[in-house]
DNA sequence: TTTGAAAACGAAAACGTTTTCGAAAGTGCC
DNA sequence: GGCACTTTCGAAAACGTTTTCGTTTTCAAA
């Protein structure tokens, strides 16, 4: 009892005209008589047509669907702007196909691939950790197809951008704990790879060197797999060696969550013995004792903007204009609680 | 100086031989002799050549894409499932679109529709609060699409389904509450819809049930957001207008930290006082003062599962072999931390 | 009735692939 | 040289849609 699917042929069948003006009449073509077009989409309506998508892909090229390449689901950050992605990309009638690169630059170029074979409208990315100017990277660019990077991004590549400033983030953040009077402040940051890891060192660097601190290489802790127990452990390495540290400013909240672990358990008092500030505002970091400072980063926001400038170059590449590289940096928000409040 | 994609025309044509001999030499059919395919082989490598999917889709009607529709991304449970599934999938080369309902049943009701006429290979689904046994699930099944639901379901709709037992694993937890020496325990509920907060509701009545301690409805207490700020102000009515309560049974970790939080501030002793058990072990229940003890779920696997079973329909559907549908209940796991020790 | 323009329709090509089936070419054997 | 295979190839249909462009029909004005 295979029911038949109804495609346009049926529909023209059942009403003995043709496919032409079946396919017309449900466009909304000016050269179907009134008559005809409601007696198509009446049929139409009581068989439940659909257009088969596989078909209208092929015939207009596109698939009203991108790509999106995160290295890590399972992360506050990321999922709200996956959140905003897929929000904004389905009011605009775009589906999303999600990949997770897992931090891996080698999973990362499979994928890549398999989104171009699969001929996506255009792709977003957060770059690995281990990946930073790519050949994979380059091929995306090299078809011309729409691409867009947010968050972790290459500055070698030319392509759109949504970011945050993180040097100047940073800086304030750092700046903000020698304002509560901190004297010596360590930095826990992020890979070696990571543009924005980069950034946040130079703005903790920078933030020292403007109120004549002088900055100490042995105060920097680098993160590799930016973790809670990271967190922990760094900041036991810095009370044993460095008992005259009186601030630390984490790479991201989820560290600095580990770091009050430690210090909450040791007894030693945040802020009044040591202030921190981490980045990022994880929803968790108001939930915590004491409440962390951090730094917000407009996740949502990052998001929604993304899929916009891609969905630019999509348009443009659709009408053989010439792309425009935009570079979006969305502001950041000093966020003061008790974890640095002298 | 648009470069032509290249198709199996373009390589035909260069090599002068028919399109069929060039698909056939990229599928390896054995009728083609060694001598020309490797000619094409090379040929293809040399250009780049990827299959057009659009086409690929058409001729084969599959487009070796699903789609997955949850309630909420931001979430540390629903964020490991997609994981589990999208980690699955890309194994067995398939790709996953993500949709978020929101928790609004108009929202989800749009996006099945959404992944119908995209005809993605199958579907999977957690319900939103607000859905239950609705015509869009039903169109689902009624079209023959492999589907299968994890966590939220209906037990209305005939098909697969990942699931664990709450009613058996919320019984174990309020045990344990009893075990420990609780005599007055209440319930913070989900909201009314979904089946995993009656079952969890369900199992928290029985074991007291079981164990002669009088169930009484004040005690029990109704999220609707199922929120942090939800648990804190339940727990603050509970303090107020109960204080004999000495337990309490939380649907899920993000409330039962609310709870905390109310408790912890004014003082209240976890668990001498209050002992406090949740749900879903989430990462940050490890991680507050004191230790949230908690029920593991284990939301990758599910995922995992999940993908499997639809891949298993998907290829029943392909072979028109009849449908079947499994439950599939994975294990749960007592997790006792410092927030129940008595 | 003829004419001309406007309205309504349809044939056909195209998108790029897969697969069936028949034809051609090659091989070995008597 | 004829026969029976086997190997190798290609024509063509099919998937379902969109769109171009030409044809037919209608109908008012002359």
């Amino acid at each position: 009892m295979k029911e038949k699917e109804t495609t346009l042929k049926v529909i023209a069948e059942k009403l003995n005209i043709s496919i032409t003006t079946v396919s017309k009449a449900l466009k909304n073509y000016s050269d179907v008589s009134p008559t005809t077009r409601e007696k198509v989409l009446e049929l139409a309506r009581e068989l439940h047509y659909t257009p088969n998508s596989f078909a209208v892909n092929l015939r207009t090229k596109e698939s009203k669907t991108i790509g999106l390449i995160i290295p890590e689901v399972v992360h506050h950050f990321f999922s709200s702007v996956i959140n905003g992605i897929i929000a904004e990309a389905e009011k605009n009638e775009y589906l999303v196909i999600i990949l997770q690169s897992n931090e891996s630059l080698e999973l990362e170029k499979k994928q890549v691939q398999l989104l171009i074979n699969k001929r996506v409208d255009g792709i977003i990315m957060s770059l690995s950790n281990e990946s930073n100017d790519d050949d994979h990277i380059r091929e995306i660019i090299h078809r011309n197809i729409p691409f867009v990077m947010f968050d972790k991004i290459s500055k070698m590549i030319p392509c759109s951008k949504v970011i945050i400033d993180d040097q100047k983030a940073a800086s304030a953040a750092v700046e903000h704990l020698i304002t509560v009077g901190c004297k010596k402040i360590a930095h826990i940051r992020g890979p070696v790879n990571p543009q924005n890891a980069i950034d946040r060192f130079l703005g903790y660097k920078k933030a020292l060197e403007k109120n004549n601190i002088s900055f100490d290489k042995n105060l920097v802790f680098t993160c590799v797999r930016v973790s809670f127990e990271e967190g922990y452990e760094f900041a036991k390495q810095i009370c044993k060696n460095h008992p005259d540290v009186d601030g630390i400013f984490v790479i991201t909240d989820l560290v600095a969550v580990g770091v009050l672990a430690y210090l909450n358990e040791n007894n030693i008092k945040v802020p009044e013995q040591i202030a921190v500030i981490g980045f990022s505002n994880w929803f968790m970091s108001q939930v915590i004792k004491p409440k962390l400072s951090t730094v917000d980063q407009p996740s949502y926001e990052m998001g929604v903007s993304a899929f916009n400038l891609l969905l630019k170059e999509i348009r443009a590449v659709k009408e053989d204009k010439p792309k425009v590289i935009e570079n979006l940096i969305l502001d950041t928000q000093l966020i003061i609680r008790e974890s640095s409040k002298k």
